[in-house]
DNA sequence: TCGATACGGCACGTGCCGTGCCGTCACAGA
DNA sequence: TCTGTGACGGCACGGCACGTGCCGTATCGA
């Protein structure tokens, strides 16, 4: 065992990790201290510091940790419901612990640290983005989108109202709240609007 | 001048709320200490905490006691040019101090402080729901609207895509922006979409 | 005249910050 | 085998802001 030196180091990045979101889950990321993590990782206070520069990317590190599992899109043919997948996944993620408040903080945290919102763009919300623009144009490649269909906007207009919801109301996302999104931007919202997406 | 007493009390907290304008725009929210208030506003520590119980609380206060003119739907009859303009007119004050960033701020804390939460969506944010919903229901009583047009989905359609590039991509919110929104809502997103809205 | 109330100023104990210093221990190179 | 190096846990420190006491003062109503 020539490095146990790198595998101890891990340890206790990963022990770190942990009562990061033990603690956060427990007390709020409002209250979480690093002096709290260090005792409950059994760790001292420079073991945390010398990993990471400022408690927010710390926070950040420890819920991207955190599995996202399903948040990529498949290609089934059927554009909507591709999406729809992918989308109540996501709502039942952000709507219930752990996922859900830990990410609200994170967000909340990105409001006034720019380096947690540029890293939690560039780790979590662009990969993001461009599965869901890669599916997209793929659908229009297939012939399931007009040639004109603007697909950023639609990106926006699908996770716009999610996080409207997480963040600014408080409300629940539900599968009915996100059909009706899909619906809105797949078929319209005027009165011949279909029921029933375009196939 | 019997009540030299009440207008001194209102002077103090107007020095507060102003101070605290003033630190949040120089240091940021996050920096933002009680102590540094009081001494700015030339007050003492208990006169803050008499009139409010945190710092949220304060900051929340400060922040909607600035101009929000121009937030009002008139109604010209035009449901589109109507929000249109509202639209663009929020897009500006977001996108530009003071407003942009002590709004973003707010928003942010709101995202671990249950009581700011609450009372941003009280003072603020429900008053400008019913506001824009109401606007909607009378373009839908005047027709220019399908009957089943779903008006409470339209409206976090409107401001989804804004507070999803205010709060989570951090991107400008440009007119050309709003006009594809608003396009998206009311004309469609397909082949067949007018590229002017129903009039 | 006399309480009551809000105030500014000051000091206090507390908690967490970020950073030193120390002794220990595992490892690498000579 | 010996020795240097680097990361570590533990501890202590100064600094800062917290929230709350206490004091003397000024302004008001009874």
């Amino acid at each position: 065992m020539t490095d146990n030196r790198a595998a101890r180091a891990d340890d206790r990045t990963a022990a770190i990790m942990q009562a990061t979101l033990d603690l956060a889950r427990e007390l709020g990321y409002a209250k979480l201290t690093i002096e709290a993590v260090a005792a409950r990782a059994g760790v001292g206070k420079h073991t945390v510091y010398r990993r990471w520069s400022s408690r927010g990317l710390l926070f950040l590190d420890a819920v991207l940790s955190l599995d996202t599992a399903g948040l990529r899109h498949r290609d089934t043919g059927d554009i909507v419901a591709d999406l729809r997948e992918v989308m109540t996944r996501a709502a039942d993620l952000l709507g219930r612990p752990p996922w859900g408040p830990l990410y609200q903080d994170l967000i909340g945290e990105a409001q006034h640290d720019p380096e947690v919102a540029a890293a939690l763009n560039r780790r979590f919300i662009e990969p993001q983005t461009a599965d869901t623009l890669a599916r997209l144009r793929a659908a229009k490649d297939q012939g399931q989108l007009a040639p004109d269909f603007d697909l950023d906007l639609a990106f926006e207009i699908l996770s716009g109202p999610l996080y409207f919801r997480l963040l600014v109301t408080q409300q629940p996302v539900t599968h009915d709240h996100i059909d009706r999104v899909l619906q809105a931007v797949f078929a319209g919202m005027g009165p011949g609007a279909r029921t029933t997406p375009a196939s």
